[in-house]
RNA sequence: CGGGGCGUAGCGAAGCUUGGCAUCGCGCGUGCUUUGGGAGCACGAGAUCGUGGGUUCGAAUCCCGCCGCCCCGACCA
């Protein structure tokens, strides 16, 4: 591809929209522009990396046994209605009516289309198992985009399915995507830790998160670096030390006027924030009244408390009257002399004697209060948020707390949505059993921006091979004092690009193609624009290399360079199966 | 949804406080010179100042509404 005739324009200054590394690159670069909040375009650049990015997922995929398949990006809400998710979920899946007057959605995932395949094509257990996978467009209405393609509306997944007849199946299928990611992400060249995550709005009972460190990441991950423990904060166990021997003492009520918060209520008793109990208070989606109980210094995670309690629909603050309404009051609340609550109490709050908790009555607290004297628990739960600096719950070392970005999940569904769609087989035993299934989603434009994320330097990108739109960015100078360079650069260009394509490309057209910045620019022009692009090989070729005795090679990585001979450039570039003329 | 910021030429910005000719750099076009690290000179094109209303002799500037984008939080496979 010759330069001059490339849709693409890089800018000198940095859009002043873009925080992000990989979100100025890749503006900067040429690679994508952006619509509108969550929606961008790729341009040529951007979307050749991402076809490569899929096709390295689709290598992988294959090598388990995936079967490729396309299923459509706008469902008929029915289908959604049957896997009960279209009144589950809110604003963030986009509706609309079809001319018939039909309600209709906008995908964000495809569980309940695939489900549909199944229960109309498997019947017999002689079917089962079967991977299948896509790479389709979904679209989340997010409440806030973020981070250029980090966090966007519209976005290409690949999402795969598994469809197996037991958990054993299951648990196979669930540890082959496990070892492909692992491939996928070390092809891509990302360091991605899977780490324990929650099953959240697909349902299930396993699920993991790939994630890769980033400081700019929304999810917070819990890592031991002495055992490996690594878990989303979300789902992270903490570790409860045994409960206290000590005896119980008497109940006692205390004035504390104005003490409506545990460090005010600490400061007014001189006292640590870990000798009192806080109390939280959540509506349910079902209308319940959560009281949450919690050490003083700790705070109550909601995914934990949401799945200790079995809630469905989510939780949001309670109102000041449902928490009256229930005997408590707030500011001075305590689950002492609650009704019409279910009380999740934190061990670590029921383990810990005589604290100081909220008499229901403003103004007042109270002191000795135990859990079992002197209030009840509907659950003794961990429901306590993880710190850095907590002790390890598998090795009990100090964690460490560290931002991360998903890059790619597996969770199992069990027969969420096979029992729920009829998506049934039947076994040997002649009876029909509910498929059971997994899904494993992998993002394209968040991999393509972490990938930058992990490889730029303060000039611009640095692609990985495997991914680069271009294996060579070639770069001919002087034209005009050495009718040579013009000839040569000719040379190479046209001949690498009528050659076969590399292996490892297939399906790629083009795949052998150079890009050649045959512009008439400056040279200063021309180095500036091939490190901001990123192509892993620089070669110049000028009147200066020809004197040298070829070509010049640099590796944009690292920088280090070397002068080629026109026989090893031309073997390299248009005659399949040289190697790169230097190692890394 | 709460808090903060921004919207002026393709990009980046100044001008707004204190109303009075639309400004600078880059980029773009033409010509000449230049060609190993974002070249020089000359000429030139390009802006409903996000949008609607109001105040005023006069609004990019002051007032009100709306729209859009970014950041933090809430939210979130």
């Amino acid at each position: 591809m010759r330069l001059s005739q490339l849709f693409f324009a890089t800018l000198r200054d940095d859009p002043a929209d873009a925080e992000m590394p990989s979100h100025r690159l890749l503006l900067r670069a040429g690679y994508v522009r952006q619509l509108g909040s969550g929606l961008y375009s790729l341009l040529p650049l951007g979307y050749r990396v991402t076809k490569r990015v899929e096709q390295v997922i689709r290598e992988e995929m294959n090598a388990i046994g995936g079967q490729e398949l396309e299923m459509p990006v706008i469902h008929p809400a029915d289908l959604w209605r049957e896997s009960g998710r279209y009144d589950q979920i809110g604003p963030e899946m986009a509706r609309f009516k079809d001319r018939g007057d039909r309600d209709m959605v906008i995908a964000m995932t495809h569980e309940e289309v695939v489900t549909d395949l199944l229960r109309d094509i498997v019947h017999s257990y002689r079917q089962l198992p079967v991977r299948l996978y896509h790479f389709q467009t979904k679209f989340r209405d997010e409440p806030r985009s973020r981070g250029g393609l980090i966090r966007v509306r519209e976005f290409v997944m690949k999402d795969s399915y598994s469809c197996d007849r037991d958990d054993e199946g299951l648990d196979a299928s669930y540890w082959a995507h496990h070892g492909a990611y692992v491939r996928i992400f070390e092809r891509l060249g990302l360091d991605a830790i899977p780490v324990a995550s929650d099953v959240g709005m697909m349902g299930g009972s396993l699920a993991h998160e790939f994630m890769v460190l980033n400081p700019s990441g929304e999810d917070l991950l819990v890592l031991c670096d002495s055992c490996g423990f690594s878990a989303n904060r979300q789902v992270a166990a903490v570790r409860v030390p045994a409960a206290s021997e000590a005896s119980q003492l008497p109940l006692e009520e205390i004035e504390t006027p104005g003490a409506t918060t545990i460090a005010e209520l600490a400061a007014f008793l001189g006292i640590d924030a870990a000798a009192t109990a806080k109390a939280a208070f959540f509506t349910a989606g079902d209308g319940r009244l959560i009281t949450a109980i919690v050490r003083g210094d700790r705070d109550v995670n909601e995914t934990k408390l949401s799945n200790a309690a079995g809630v469905s629909g989510g939780l949001r603050p309670a109102t000041v009257e449902e928490i009256r309404a229930a005997g408590m009051e707030p500011g001075y609340g305590s689950a002492v002399g609650a009704h019409d609550t279910t009380v999740v109490v934190d061990g670590l709050a029921a383990g810990t004697p005589n604290l100081v908790a909220g008499a229901n009555r403003v103004g007042y607290h109270l002191r000795n209060v135990n859990l079992g004297r002197d209030y009840r628990a509907d659950l003794v739960s961990d429901i306590d948020n993880a710190r850095a600096g907590d002790a390890c719950p598998v090795c009990a070392h100090p964690l460490a707390l560290r931002n991360g970005i998903e890059v790619g999940n597996i969770f199992k569904l069990g027969t969420r949505y096979s029992a729920a769609l009829g998506a049934t087989y039947l076994g040997e035993d002649g009876q029909a059993h509910p498929i059971v299934m997994g899904s494993y989603g992998i993002g394209l434009g968040r991999n393509v921006a972490c990938i930058v994320e992990a490889h730029h330097d303060e000039k611009g990108i640095a692609w990985p091979d495997e991914v680069a739109p271009y294996p060579v960015h070639l770069v001919s100078i002087g034209t005009n004092k050495e009718p040579r360079v013009a000839e040569l650069a000719t040379e190479l260009h046209d001949g690498a690009a009528a050659a076969r394509p590399r292996h490892g490309a297939a399906g790629f057209p083009g795949g052998r193609e150079i890009l050649w910045d045959d512009r008439d620019e400056s040279p200063g022009v021309k180095f500036t624009d091939a490190e901001l692009l990123g192509m892993p090989w620089i070669v110049t070729i000028s009147p200066r290399s020809l004197a040298a005795g070829g070509v010049e090679v640099t590796r944009r990585a690292t920088g280090q360079r070397v002068v080629l001979p026109l026989e090893e450039a031309r073997a390299w570039l248009v005659e399949e199966g040289s190697p790169p003329p230097t190692g890394d």
